[in-house]
DNA sequence: CTAAAAAAAGATTTTTTAGTCTTTAAATAA
DNA sequence: TTATTTAAAGACTAAAAAATCTTTTTTTAG
């Protein structure tokens, strides 16, 4: 459903909110490493969502990546918006033009609750609320998790 | 999630569900036509099917395409199978290799459900199920049906 | 038996997505 | 102030998906 860049992005916003703040930046080079994403294409994703403020970044010696307090603010549909679009959730999944709760498709009432809970989930939960929860639950989002999983 | 050779091949085939039986094939033209899918790209997918005995032909002048008795019995699911393969029904939705109930990702349990529940539907129901809740129903598959509806 | 109608086969092109490489700019530590 | 470290920018390449085009084969109506 998400492209690659959109799963990387959103993985790496997570990451960035659990292990990052002002005072402790990460590079692509550790982020990609962790994530298991190829680097140069993390690099490319990392600067679009800078420039989008929806990640900050500064240059030089012990710069890098991370999320402002700002930052967490934001919910992972920013994130969606920014580098998918937002048509795969408006769009049919059998991918017919006027598939609507009138005229629905033949699986439009069960993929439709779906979409709208994973919507909300999207749109109303900040990167914040995500981080305590993934926290809390443990759950995974990198390969990092596993070592931690470990000890 | 699916792609667009997949999306035009189930609908072509709940198409071809309704509209057609050993007396009554279609040729690919029609068929583009009232799916709106590109004829040439269509036509290729039904070859492919035919190949995989989901869907059944007879060339020559009024030949065309058609589901026999026994292609009613196959399933939504066959058809994925054939087109798109079954990794995206397996593959996790931020695209964690390691993704588990017992190692979830964040949005694992929300996703999970859905897929469990969307995979019954097309596994466990045949096409000939699908076409009487269709007509029952009034379910949208093609432009054909709007024609319909307004009359 | 032949012409026309249709699918089958396969080569080709286009577009999109994914990913890489190279150069430039900024920041900082020494 | 200079070397080093890091992101930013942009050009480039590769692979996959989508779509098209051309030729061949089969069928059947006349």
């Amino acid at each position: 459903m998400l492209s690659n860049a959109c799963q990387y992005a959103i993985r790496a916003i997570l990451y960035l909110g659990i292990q990052t703040d002002e005072n402790n930046k990460i590079g692509v080079k550790q982020i990609s490493e962790d994530l298991e994403t190829p680097q140069p294409f993390l690099a490319k994703l990392l600067q679009q969502l800078t420039k989008t403020n929806l990640v900050s970044s500064t240059k030089g010696p012990n710069g890098g990546f991370y999320l402002s307090e700002k930052d967490t603010k934001n919910s992972v549909w920013d994130v969606i918006k920014t580098i998918d679009g937002t048509s795969k959730f408006d769009s049919c999944f059998l991918g017919l033009s006027k598939c609507t709760d009138e005229t629905p498709c033949p699986v439009h009432f069960i993929v439709s609750p779906f979409k709208e809970k994973l919507l909300n989930s999207f749109r109303d939960k900040t990167i914040e609320q995500y981080v305590i929860e993934i926290q809390q639950t443990g759950k995974i989002i990198s390969l990092k998790d596993f070592d931690i999983l470990k000890n």
